[in-house]
DNA sequence: GTTGGCACTCGTCGATTAGGAGTGCTAACC
DNA sequence: GGTTAGCACTCCTAATCGACGAGTGCCAAC
């Protein structure tokens, strides 16, 4: 797609979405002229309009009414139209101010930025808490917590604590099992899931158990990442008109148990370094074909990435979605590599 | 209130209350004579209905609709007119099918437990993580992620596993930070957040700066107990014709958030030992008047608790709901008891 | 106490209508 | 040739109207 608009074409599109993405309802030369003063009569406009329908910018939803824009449109009016504006210096004070609030723990960071992110978009937001792809042991500890019961604590590289409760075939004393994991940590330590349990059957019984146990929690930590994801500010996008209860709604609730909408999205989205958005029916999933998406990845180079974004119908405000979508994509990253990378040649 | 019904009366009360539950619309004279034959005439039943609606157990939406159950009326219908029966036998089987395959971890129980309530009940389902309310520390770990930074886990004596990330003055090397832990660890054993608060200032400094630390992450996780919830079906609820998108669904989603609806439902649930269910204008707090709860405590006597519940419009099918709730509780208490009582008198 | 009959009430649904916003076309204008 | 005013036409929206039907309440008869 070339920018092969007229200036004037471009200021009428322009305003056509703006004016669409404010109001909802579809958009008349006569009302457009009214609000802005173009210097031009409708009828030009409506010329130009009819010119704009052609090439698929906009679109009638009956013969007689306004105009609305298409996927097509929306795309031209992001790609050409949008100044990207920075967040507003206030507004960034006011996110960094709350994440410093917060407990430092990944997790509650990720729970914050979608409750930010719903907030300040009016729209639903996902986040997905970084993560590794391919996780390797650090520590663990075992706990017993009463006769055959223990508790396994495991610790990754990336820093991710997973617990699971165990039981054991015979009682097990506290400070056997402390022997156990000082014997084995120093083993396990680095090592992947597959490499732990490749040293299980080597092991003697209770060992070869917990080898097994730990090479499962670790797997099991790997596949949450594709699974996992906080969602906020759903009442926002149901209020939508758009949306509004109707069976659109239902399918966008069935997308969000369990992460579906992840599946669907992640194959999608390159983890590029800007912020990506993706319209309508640009979507390859049918299901998400009336939504528009704004979604960045963040992270430390090489070591953990999540994913962030706004999900809203086709009509979104997207200047603003994207300015805040890319501010909070930087703040998640700049603490990350706080924690992880060695450069800290950043504020 | 006093079962002053005489035995025909409740017989039209219950069928009114399981019909109008069942088709959703207010229930005429005639129309219930045609589907249940009770030997007697749509006059008598009319007279009789004018009765229980002189005692506000039935209500009129306008002067020629049938009647349709008050709040007033539910009550004694799950008071007196409901057969409890148990959940049949497949679907308990299938029940703790489900919890059999799950990781042992007991956010992932409650999480499943929130799932299964609500796809058997139809409706919202809420759940909160067992906690107790007076946190020990069990055991810590320090584990160095890069230079200054330092990752923190704590496990509680009731199995609960919280981490923070620390940013610690000075860089201090893993042998360091574990011969810390070593030291610390039998100290802080059993001790509440405000006793290990007390032993900071008698400390050097980076143990004092740890034993801050480790004080206010076992706060936090008492205080946490109070707003968590894990909650699911809120699709189901938002079907209910009822409730559908208006702004008694905005509502709902409000109070959702960040687990708002939990202070308004907490104290007015005993940690009784059956299911409690509250009826519309029972509620104390007004936001939940459109709604009944069916809830039961479950956890480990004297150790840890937690509440798990479901959530819908006043019409919903209160029998099916206690029976599920009752079970799900049921199961949650038999798996947490394994983890901690000491007796094992059940199955 | 119970029943059938009957007039009356009201909400629902479909059809009808008026109003209005917007278009597309054409002819005139600069 | 692009621009504009004028105008007929389209079609959605909201309001109105009326038929329909479910349900009630009352009364007289059983």
């Amino acid at each position: 797609m070339q920018p092969e608009l007229s200036q004037r074409q471009r200021t009428i599109l322009k305003l056509i979405v703006q004016e669409y993405i404010r109001t909802g309802r579809a958009v008349g030369s006569k009302s457009l002229i009214e609000r802005y003063d173009l210097g031009i009569s409708p009828a030009t406009v409506r010329s130009e309009m009819g010119e704009l329908e052609e090439q698929e910018y906009l679109a009638h939803p009956h013969t007689s009414a306004g105009r609305v824009p298409t996927d097509r449109g929306y795309r031209y009016y992001v790609e050409y139209l949008l100044d990207d504006a920075r967040l507003p210096i206030p507004e960034q004070i006011t996110i960094s101010h709350q994440f410093r609030q917060v407990e430092a723990q990944i997790e509650s960071w990720a729970k914050l930025a979608a409750v930010v992110l719903a907030d300040m978009s009016g729209n639903l937001s996902l986040v997905t808490p970084p993560r590794s792809s391919v996780e390797r042991m650090r520590h663990f500890e075992l706990i017993s917590l009463r006769g055959r019961v223990v508790l396994l604590v495991a610790v990754t590289q990336t820093g991710m604590v997973r617990e699971v409760i165990l039981q054991l075939q015979d009682e097990v004393s506290q400070e056997e099992l402390s022997a156990l994991s000082q014997r084995l940590n120093p083993e396990i330590r680095d090592l992947t899931h597959e490499q732990i349990r490749r040293l299980a059957p080597g092991a003697s019984g209770l060992a070869s158990f917990i080898l097994e146990q730990l090479a499962d929690l670790l797997r099991l930590t790997e596949q949450e990442a594709q699974t996992e994801v906080f969602a906020e500010g759903l009442d926002y996008v149901l209020q939508q008109p758009e949306i509004e209860g109707g069976p659109i709604a239902q399918r966008l609730l069935e997308l969000l148990r369990g992460g579906a909408i992840l599946s669907l999205l992640l194959p999608q989205l390159q983890p590029g370094d800007d912020v990506q958005v993706i319209i309508g029916k640009e979507h390859r999933a049918a299901d998400l074909h009336p939504f528009a998406v704004v979604a960045a990845s963040y992270g430390a180079r090489n070591q953990v990435a999540g994913l962030l974004g706004v999900v809203g119908p086709t009509r979104m405000p997207y200047g603003r979605s994207i300015s805040i979508v890319r501010y909070i994509a930087q703040v998640m990253t700049n603490l990350l590599r706080d924690i992880y990378d060695e450069a800290e040649d950043e504020d």
